[in-house]
DNA sequence: CTGAAAGCGCTTACAG
DNA sequence: CTGAAAGCGCTTACAG
């Protein structure tokens, strides 16, 4: 029995066939590879030489089922098109790693099949995501699960720990922001319909309506079908975000559309900035905007949320209200391991929020 | 026993659990649930409904123990911030889920680390991944295993089977397009130092040699650290692109490196065309060359490979010779499942070229 | 300090 | 048509 017969051959070494290399049982090889309960010193080191010298590699399949854990999580997301949720992840994936766990990523897998693959716990992309796993799935899982929030936190959903980045505040400081760069007249654009209640679009809405009054939606920007009809550009999304599992359409093509309205409306109106859902939204809307003729800042100011690395990607750089979605994504994986590895947490952790100016706000102030 | 035994308890139903409610033995369940052998009608009744009430789900690491096969495929990719390897990810993840497979992303393994993860088989994202899995880790892993190729497959890696974009057709495509669009001095900017045998370097001096002779590389933006030497902002990548492991820097910023060096160098010169490395490159670049006052087409035309859905959303939108990333994910999807199941293959499939034109190129052969 | 044994949840060849 | 048994590769409590 030389090395052939297991690295050339179509057979992986087992701990058994250490054992009889090294003389002893299975159950030695087993401690002795583990650094567990007693093994005599000689045995311990032929056992690990062996062990190097044909390149044993456990099976992790079969301890996974003996220790009912994978030392592996989920992050469950649909949507890597956004470059928030690319950064989330890097940043889950380094806090993980130094605790040696493994975060996998899976855009096909939906909640009903989740246990096809068998992890210690999930990371949610978001509130609603939350809220239909709390409500449905989880209930028969028994799964830690953590969630990423954006000040949204459903009622349904309390019973999962969340990282918070509270995207009401945030959107208030964006609006003080503005005003203190001069803007008056400030527009949103966002996915969602006027009465949908995200934090952000409520916050506008809020701030806005004293200064906007009655004309307050010529100003409101909700890319969705319900909000737009029979509009043609919404055609093509008629079924879109009708679940979060889909996503058929990305946050730009929105962004587009979202700029050829603001365009048609601008002869009888005048905004000087716009606040945008997030960064993906704001490059679509930037893009056509452009297209357009307009020059950013100068004929309109534009700002979004998320504060991804595509920021400085783009011309002008976007200013942004956000926090760094690569803290969010440790802080999120540190929460999720804590709750397997039943450590003591807090149910909703808030993040800082922060303002990385770019030049995509104009300061009218001086003027 | 009821229900809440398995549900609300905290372990999970077993083959052995519906056994017992069904009054057979397990070997029974599981044919009735693997639907195969023989089961006694009305026992195969009662064994389906008792599965059903209960929400039974299989044990997926069990299976894969039991059958040394996962039906999940790994994405080996360390960049998911390039968008091309975004897109060609939700390429694989519907030809697999067609075939009954998963595609896994992990963005943190390594190869001496990827057996702690089980899979049927993997994806590698470039050429230079596929020569150093084939040199190194390869030998002792006997694991079906396919390669993204862009043109460069280099001879250790050509027993690995490859799903390959020509990129020195492509490079030649977008010189001839250019020329035909009356560009004559065309430049190129690329990751990697003008000694590389990349492919679209290649093409790119070969074809231009003759045009731009002693001043070749006047034209040539090499951003790498071992052409640029000391110069300052380079400095930051000093240890970059050492190893395809690490994924330090980006395209995008490698493209705002390479836009200022252009701009340095227009005093003495003039270029009418770029043609990029790739996508984020391009995007970079573009931001940058925007950033110094450079209109884009008007004041130079920019070309790149990789055709991203990224594409649309910059402005003005890109110019791309490509293949669609999500055919060519697609395409090696369902070449590594038919190495899996030990169906017949071809080892090199080469993808058709097309070019998609936006708006990045002026043509100045009207002028 | 050691090894036989039971077990994680599943499959399947085999004797009945 | 059925069920006991062996096995996938590992771990660990237990008797020696």
């Amino acid at each position: 029995m030389n090395e052939k017969d297991f690295e050339g051959g179509n057979r992986k070494m087992t701990r058994k066939d250490i054992a009889k290399l090294a003389g002893v049982s299975v159950s030695v090889v087993s401690r002795a590879l583990n650094n567990s309960g007693y093994v005599e010193s000689g045995k311990r080191q032929k056992i690990l030489s062996i062990a190097k010298e044909y390149g044993y590699v456990p099976h992790p399949v079969a301890m996974t089922l003996q220790q009912a854990r994978s030392r592996q999580i989920l992050f469950f997301c649909k949507d890597m098109q956004n470059p928030f949720n690319v950064d989330l992840y890097y940043g889950m994936i380094n806090a993980a790693q130094e605790r040696g766990y493994l975060v996998l990523y899976n855009a096909a897998i939906n909640f009903d099949r989740i246990r096809d693959i068998y992890v210690d716990g999930i990371i949610l992309q978001n509130d609603s995501l939350a809220a239909i796993y709390a409500g449905q799935y989880g209930k028969n899982y028994f799964l830690p699960v953590v969630t990423a929030s954006f000040g949204n936190r459903e009622s349904m959903a309390v019973s999962i720990p969340a990282v918070d980045f509270d995207m009401y505040k945030a959107c208030m400081s964006a609006i003080a922001y503005l005003r203190k760069c001069g803007h008056k007249y400030i527009a949103y654009a966002g996915p969602y319909p006027r009465t949908d209640s995200n934090a952000r679009s409520i916050a506008w809405q809020n701030e806005m309506r004293p200064v906007l009054g009655d004309r307050m939606y010529d100003y409101f920007y909700g890319i969705h079908y319900s909000e737009l009809g029979q509009s043609k550009e919404l055609k093509e999304f008629r079924s879109d975000y009708m679940s979060p599992f889909t996503v058929k359409e990305t946050f730009y093509a929105k962004g587009k559309i979202a700029a050829r309205l603001f365009m048609k409306r601008q002869t009888s109106f005048k905004a000087t900035a716009i606040i945008c859902f997030n960064d993906e939204m704001a490059f679509g809307m930037m893009a056509e905007l452009q297209r357009c003729g307009m020059k950013i800042p100068d004929d309109v100011s534009l700002m979004s949320f998320d504060c991804t690395h595509q920021r400085e990607s783009h011309y002008p750089t976007l200013t942004d209200i956000g926090v760094d979605p690569r803290y969010q994504g440790a802080r999120l994986a540190n929460l999720l391991i804590d709750k397997i590895e039943q450590k003591k947490i807090s149910y909703t952790e808030k993040l800082p929020i922060h303002l990385f100016e770019g030049d995509s706000v104009k300061d009218l102030s001086q003027t």
